[in-house]
DNA sequence: TAATGTGAAAACCTTCACAGCT
DNA sequence: AGCTGTGAAGGTTTTCACATTA
């Protein structure tokens, strides 16, 4: 199938997966790996991990499987992770800084170079090397570092607001600290990242 | 439908929006609501509203739409989120130390009431007024407190190893904020959070 | 009239099962 | 012999559309 036709997003949500595992498996000293093996790691059926891989194109070979270095080059590539990803946050308060700060993004290619604050206090304040700029600045140093991805830590309250004026920049993409389901235009895309949720949806399901 | 039949969990983790988005609309006066208006501000479909709480009663009144109050008091019923849950977190470390001073946990009735690390000099310290206790203590902790939820807060290469120890324990659910994909036995619920995967999963949406 | 609750239809996603390649 | 790639089958979720009720 060829790469240009429709992919369900289900499928591209477990790339990402593959790709980790993956990469996990080759450190470990692995070079080639079957859709069963892969499958029993990630808890994923053989035919789903095969049938996912088949929407982009024939990565295996018959009777002996994937060559993984390769296919985490395949993979990286149609996931567009083969650069670095420039993205600016929005909210430099508790959250916002525990963020600027966390070191899991950089080594996957995604780094945070701009911050925005309305709060004047902290406007030309700097975390981890990077200055609180205000958020009458951010629609002119998105457009000139063609940023396209925006990490939104602010209060709920205000979270819809600044989404409103994240649209009006050349944002395509929003990782969401705020604990509300924002409303955004067709082409935006957003995931949000919602602990409390998560939790909500547990006790369902004790006693 | 009856509230014991089988309940889809893509139902179950869209109950907590309802809950939170009817919430809102309270506080902002309305008292009555419709699938439709709650759909729209969801962007979510009246037809999927209204099916998703046929699974647990009949809670509207044909031509008037829902009373938010009664509303909301089903659906926290039937999430069990009428009264605090008591969880731990393991690891201690930037992450976790930021978990715990979090501010949106205990308003929504979620507490953390113990910490575990198995750095010694981390032991006996305090955060948060929670303090800071051996792993070797876990279980008997878990246990006599009746814990059902647990916090992941630790690096990714022993995350595994830990889960094996709760396995052990009386925890029934995880909030894991390790970047993995981690193995469970059956009856044990695991959300992961993941700001990583989030946007490697996006960009294959960019350009 | 307005909006629910729900069978039935449609859309979507996963699994099966096997031809075909190495 | 072993494992991929993939149509077709099976299962699940969403949407439709309308009878029903306030």
């Amino acid at each position: 199938m060829a790469k240009d036709s429709f992919v369900p997003e289900v499928v591209i949500l477990r790339l990402p997966l593959y790709i980790r595992a993956l990469t996990q498996m080759s450190t470990e000293g692995q070079t080639v790996i079957s859709s069963k093996s892969l499958g029993d790691r990630l808890q994923i059926t053989p035919a789903q991990i095969r049938k996912d891989l088949s929407y982009f194109g024939r990565f295996g070979k018959q009777g002996r499987g994937y060559k993984i270095e390769s296919l985490v080059a395949e993979l990286t590539n149609i996931l567009g992770l083969n650069r670095q990803w420039n993205s600016c946050i929005v909210g430099v308060g508790r959250l916002g800084k525990a963020i600027i700060n966390y070191p899991g993004f950089v080594p996957e290619g995604f780094k945070i170079i701009y911050a925005f604050d309305n709060d004047q206090s902290k406007v030309g304040q700097t975390v981890n090397e990077i200055k609180i700029l205000p958020m009458n600045e951010i629609k002119a140093i998105v457009k000139d570092n063609n940023i396209k991805i925006a990490i939104l830590a602010v209060p709920a309250t205000i979270a819809q607001n600044v989404i409103s004026d994240l649209v009006e920049t050349n944002i395509k993409a929003i990782l969401n600290y705020a604990p509300i389901a924002p409303k955004v235009p067709n082409g935006l895309i957003v995931r949000n990242i919602d602990p409390v949720l998560s939790l909500q949806s547990m006790t369902y399901y004790l006693d």
